[in-house]
DNA sequence: TTTTTAATGATATATAATATCGTTAAAGGA
DNA sequence: TCCTTTAACGATATTATATATCATTAAAAA
């Protein structure tokens, strides 16, 4: 099962990296589609599945709206806006330690986690006064 | 804007009951329509969300996969094995704090948090030697 | 009992993502 | 370089989950 390195799959890759702010499959799609405008949206949702499973991005599953893709793979977390809807980086010291607490409460093994924080973020605070 | 207690609210109240074990929306209405063929969906939907509005359950947002509701509202996470889909209960012990660093971090405020774990029951884990 | 209107049932629509399928092009060998 | 193989493509249909619409019904209060 060989894979293969197409132009669409390098296009996905860099628009992830471009749009850096957690974009969901929609908006990479709409910023692709600009200069190569016969991409299907297919492509998109099974390049950023294929890259995830490589590594390459980070498939950030957000509970009740689209997911989104980060460049960035490794060790942190997300906190995201209730009024603007923006998603910003969290980081936090011990979210390792969780896994290793659910798994010796339930005797679950191979424990992950997904995580993501609601809140106000300061500009969207102040704008309330 | 009163609030009316019908009989499908209470219906659907007594059915994440007696089903316990976080049930989704769509076995929630399985389990009434036995008795009750009219119910719809929708007023399914409807009064999930209302309840949980109230208080009276917990609405939990699963990351890639159908919302469940739970009867216990309080204080406590969930794991869901990867292989047989069930949801079990979590209990952490400072689940809280994670919040007050989380704002603290991004200078984020009324900040609260959507988790669930993911891992491998005990019984999967046994069948597969 | 009558009035008010929240809630209902039926159904349409929205959103996100995956599946299908004939075609195209990436990669390796001749 | 030119074949051959087949992963990946584009277009589109389908699935899954949930919400919106709207005429009708039935809770709650007068």
């Amino acid at each position: 099962m060989e894979r293969r390195n197409t132009i669409q799959k390098q296009l996905v890759l860099q628009a992830v990296g471009e749009l850096a702010d957690h974009p969901t499959a929609e908006e990479v799609y709409e910023l692709i589609v600009r200069d190569h405008p016969t991409i299907s949206k297919a492509t998109v949702y099974r390049n950023l599945a294929s890259l995830s499973e490589d590594g390459l991005l980070r498939h950030i599953k957000m509970p009740g709206g689209a997911d989104r893709f980060d460049h960035q793979t490794f060790g942190h977390n997300h906190i995201e806006c209730t009024v603007c809807g923006r998603v910003e980086d969290v980081r936090l010291s011990d979210a390792a330690a969780l896994d290793a607490q659910a798994a010796r409460e339930t005797g679950f093994t191979a424990v992950g986690h997904d995580i993501v924080f609601r809140g106000v973020c300061p500009g969207c605070a102040n704008k309330r006064h």
